[in-house]
DNA sequence: TCTCGTGTTTCTTG
DNA sequence: TCAAGAAACACGAG
């Protein structure tokens, strides 16, 4: 699930813990998402350390503690809750941080999500390096006319996933907007007409998408691509035509044949 | 039993 | 050397 939107989402659903001091620490070390770090050392880091604050940026997220920091990409299926105090950890349960009066958890059944932890009170340079986000005054129209033109031959769609110029762009918000800007999405990103338009779609079903999930908590509504393209025989909501459903760039692609082009 | 998937990394090819 | 595409990772849902 976890694109920008639902990425902020599941960033609040810890905010409860922030102020507090992790008491205990449990974690399947073995796991894949701790790939490249060593668990044990993450866990000695936390317990005892208060939870101070947290930001998401695309589609990684960052949980500031007193003498560490832990940063979080959830993957494909990762999820973060809150559970009560002598919550049990369950299979998929990766890393569980207890407090007085909670469970702060991180699961991912098929541990395509990754952890990772610096030692100390500064930002780590994974995080400081980032892109601008898509939301800042620094993702630009000069930004995007240079990527598309550096990725000219690739399909906007599959350069719409590239986390490089568009962090927390996943497959059904690229489909959302390049169906709004009413481009097809095999077409090579130096054919892009107007770049203005792309620009400022990528913007606006953002804005919207943080708005509608992360904080109303809901579903974007039937005038979205959004509820129509999972299922075969999916019809547009703006032309009624039956969607089409290919695979571009290894991702299943969703798109209206006639509002979109050919 | 088989196919699919809201992601990223690594390898291969051109 | 760089860009683009395919494969691999792992497991639950339908």
């Amino acid at each position: 699930m976890p694109e920008l939107a639902e990425v902020e989402l599941f960033r609040r659903r810890w905010n409860p813990g922030c102020g507090h001091r992790v008491l205990r620490v449990e974690c399947h070390a073995g796991a894949r998402v701790f790939r490249g770090m060593k668990a044990g050392r993450l866990v000695a880091a936390l317990v005892g350390t208060r939870l101070l604050d947290s930001e998401a940026h695309g589609k990684q997220m960052l949980f500031r503690f007193e003498r560490a920091t832990l940063g979080i990409h959830l993957g494909m299926t990762g999820t973060l809750r809150c559970e009560g105090a002598g919550f049990a950890v369950g299979k998929h349960d990766h890393l569980v941080l207890h407090q007085e009066s909670r469970a702060l958890v991180f699961s991912d059944p098929r541990l395509f999500g990754r952890l990772l932890f610096q030692p100390g009170p500064d930002d780590p340079e994974w995080w400081t390096a980032r892109a601008p986000a898509v939301l800042s005054e620094d993702f630009t129209p000069g930004r995007v006319d240079d990527f598309l033109h550096r990725h000219r031959r690739a399909p906007i769609k599959t350069i719409l996933l590239n986390q490089e110029c568009f962090p927390g762009i996943g497959n059904w918000m690229a489909d959302e907007i390049l169906w709004r800007a009413r481009i097809a999405p095999a077409t090579p990103g130096g054919r892009i007409g107007d770049r203005r338009v792309l620009w400022r779609t990528v913007r606006t079903v953002s804005r919207e998408a943080l708005r509608l999930i992360a904080v109303k908590g809901s579903d974007p509504p039937s005038t979205w691509l959004f509820p129509h393209r999972w299922r075969k025989g999916g019809a547009c909501p703006r032309c009624g035509l039956d969607l089409v459903r290919q695979p571009l760039g290894g991702r299943t692609t969703c798109w209206c044949p006639r509002c979109q082009g050919k």
